[in-house]
RNA sequence: GCGGGUGUAGCUCAGUGGUCAGAGUGCCUGCCUGUCACGCAGGAAGCCGCGGGUUCAAGUCCCGUCAUCCGCGCCA
């Protein structure tokens, strides 16, 4: 029998133990070295807790524990006992008691890391690739390791919650087939067909639709998920999604799953406000009110139109931008009448960046009488600038920022984002909020003008309102769609739709999207096949884990809440990959390399480039 | 594909074209019986990302390049 095993963890233990012989397994934390007398902090998964080697009660032990060095792996015997008055931790859960150390296995020893671990202060700066690069060491961190549990426990509350709603977890395959739709493919070669590939599932959209034609009635899966498209800070090109699927539904159905899944999980695991039940609005509401399809709903300072001041003013960018169909419209920047020429000049660069032409803005000194600043003062007579500050609701000390342009899209788009930068910096997007809502009946399609067709929104399987089929003929862009999403925080946090199961819709959709009758049999033929043998009615929804995570956790950056995630351009540096393979593997499956321009300095091989 | 930031000791960072190779921390050595970011003393540690250029002189200026972070495009 073993005696370095661990009788007890060490984040555990507390005054009811004292007086108990304890053995403790884990790693030192930090060693506080007074010669005679040594302090040793004990980490493992639940916790830290002191030990003590004190030379006049264990004087062949002093030095075992001089010796003893950072992030040495220990066996600790040892009796718990009371600390001396005044010298106990609050920090610490264990800060009452200590281990009087009376043997000191030292199972490994450890070389001086490349990061301190016990400094979380410099952590928090350490640069991300090295810390992704020793992930294993960096996960020793409690706050990463408590990160660890959260993501365990939001995955099992996910699982119970499913379970007793009579969804059955199913596994699909990694391996599957490439549908050029949507996102770029990872791709797998074949081996025993040179030229054939299998791709990773951007989704496993098609498999949990035919388990519906099977007749699982629901399904769910926590599902990884590969798309081979750049990188943000809430994305990564390999994710984890909550995949669900249930026949014999109707919208509604699947609103009160994600729904009540979400409230489940986010109560059960975060004390954040969670304000239910969710809102709903449309997506033509949505884009209407905030310029987007993922409002941030923590605030207000909704988009205010503009166009009926803007069609008598006699300002040629509003008239033209009307003319064209497009639209004038702004948002209100609470005390930004304050701002400087240049933070103004700034604002204008952000709003370009998104592809505005300029941005007007008023600056309000009073509302009543009407005493404003503003370039385009001089374009609007005395009632048109009242009734412009009265539409905006504007108050004294506010900054009323102006969008003109042709598209509505950049309309919408620019003011948006304008939205939600104000909301930041005047405090109003509360981190103690996850202000989840859904917004439903998105188009069908959109107008793709780089490849002048029609794009599924969602995807093609999704369908329409049925009172929305006639303009199929007349004006497909109105078609709205049994679709939806849901948001949070002014995130897209997950999406779905009711499925089409009749052929004669689904015909009229790949119809529209010009998918001709054998690009439909060589892409889709197997779900379309298995659709004919008696499909039920069915739709579903997923929703992104790792974001969940990220909105419990008030954290940022994706990478923080996976165990071992890419960094940029998918690059993994802990294992060093994406490699290179022997020629041998690559003559087994028939492969050769072109090689890639980037050293290249000559001018003629770019030719010879795919892209 | 594009735009912006960063790159100097193991880590985090400072560094006016001219005694300029610096700090904090970590590491090593010594001392220390109540610390918990222990303290004190001493020491080691550098391709200033890489390659060109300007200059009497480059960590500093210019050009290129690589890496990384953030954003745009992209992500049915």
């Amino acid at each position: 029998m073993s005696t370095w095993k661990r009788t007890v963890s060490c984040g555990v233990i507390s005054l009811p133990e004292v007086g108990q012989e304890v053995v403790l397994n884990g790693w030192v934390h930090r060693q506080r070295d007074f010669g005679d007398l040594v302090f040793i902090d004990l980490r493992d998964r639940t916790g830290l807790i002191q030990v003590v080697v004190d030379a006049s009660v264990t004087p062949g032990l002093v030095a075992l524990a001089n010796s003893i060095r950072s992030e040495y792996v220990l066996s600790v015997k040892g009796t718990v006992r009371q600390r001396r008055e005044g010298t106990h931790n609050a920090n610490l859960f264990t800060g009452e008691i200590e281990i009087e150390a009376s043997s000191i296995d030292v199972l490994n020893t450890a070389k001086t890391l490349p990061f301190v671990l016990a400094d979380e202060e410099n952590m928090r700066l350490v640069d991300e690739t090295l810390r992704v690069k020793y992930r294993y060491l960096d996960l020793r961190r409690p706050k990463m390791y408590q990160m660890l549990e959260l993501r365990h426990k939001a995955t099992k509350q996910i699982r119970d919650y499913m379970s007793t709603q009579g969804f059955l977890e199913i596994e699909t395959p990694i391996f599957t087939k490439s549908t050029p739709e949507g996102a770029r493919d990872y791709l797998v070669p074949y081996r025993l067909d040179p030229g054939m590939f299998y791709a990773l599932p951007q989704s496993p959209q098609q498999y949990k639709q035919l388990l519906m034609v099977a007749g699982c009635e629901r399904y769910f899966q926590i599902a990884r998920c590969f798309r081979d498209e750049s990188q943000r800070a809430d994305r990564l090109p390999e994710f984890t999604q909550l995949d669900v699927e249930m026949s014999f539904v109707d919208q509604e159905d699947v609103l009160n799953i994600i729904e009540g899944m979400t409230i489940d999980v986010v109560s059960a695991l975060s004390k954040k406000q969670l304000p239910t039940p969710f809102p709903r609005l449309t997506y033509d509401e949505s884009m209407r009110r905030y310029g987007n399809d993922k409002p941030d709903i923590r605030f207000g300072l909704e988009l205010i139109d503009l166009e009926e001041v803007a069609s008598q003013a006699e300002f040629s960018v509003f008239q033209q931008a009307l003319a064209e169909g497009g639209q004038v419209k702004a948002v209100r920047y609470p005390g930004g009448a304050s701002l400087s020429r240049r933070e103004v000049d700034d604002l204008q660069k952000f709003c370009k960046e998104f592809g505005a032409k300029g941005l007007a803005t008023v600056s309000v000194t009073s509302v009543e009488p009407v005493e404003v600043k503003s370039a385009i003062a001089k374009f609007l007579t005395e009632e048109q600038m009242a009734r412009l500050l009265t539409l905006s609701e504007a108050a004294a000390g506010d900054l009323i920022c102006i969008i003109a342009d042709p598209k509505p899209k950049t309309v919408a788009n620019v003011l948006s984002r304008l939205r939600n930068e104000i909301g930041s910096r005047c405090g109003l997007r509360d981190p103690n909020v996850l202000a989840f809502c859904l917004v439903t009946d998105f188009p069908l399609v959109q107008w793709d003008e780089e490849t002048g067709k029609w794009d599924a929104e969602h995807h093609p399987f999704t369908m329409p309102h049925e009172s929305h089929l006639a303009y199929f003929d007349t004006d497909p862009g109105k078609i709205r769609a049994q679709c939806y999403d849901l948001v949070c925080n002014g995130q897209e946090s997950g999406s779905g739709s009711i499925r089409i199961h009749r052929p004669d819709i689904q015909s009229r959709v790949f119809q529209l999207l010009g998918i001709d009758d054998e690009r439909q049999k060589e892409r889709f033929g197997h779900i379309l096949e298995a659709f004919s043998y008696g499909a039920p009615p069915h739709g579903g929804f997923a929703t992104g884990i790792d974001r969940l995570i990220m909105n419990l956790l008030d954290e940022p950056n994706i990478r923080e809440v996976i165990a071992f995630p890419k960094v940029g351009f998918g690059y993994d540096p802990l294992m060093d990959s994406p490699s290179s393979v022997d020629a041998e593997q690559l003559k087994e499956l028939g492969l050769a390399i072109i090689p890639h321009k980037k050293k290249a300095t000559t001018e003629t091989e770019t030719a010879t480039e795919a892209e």
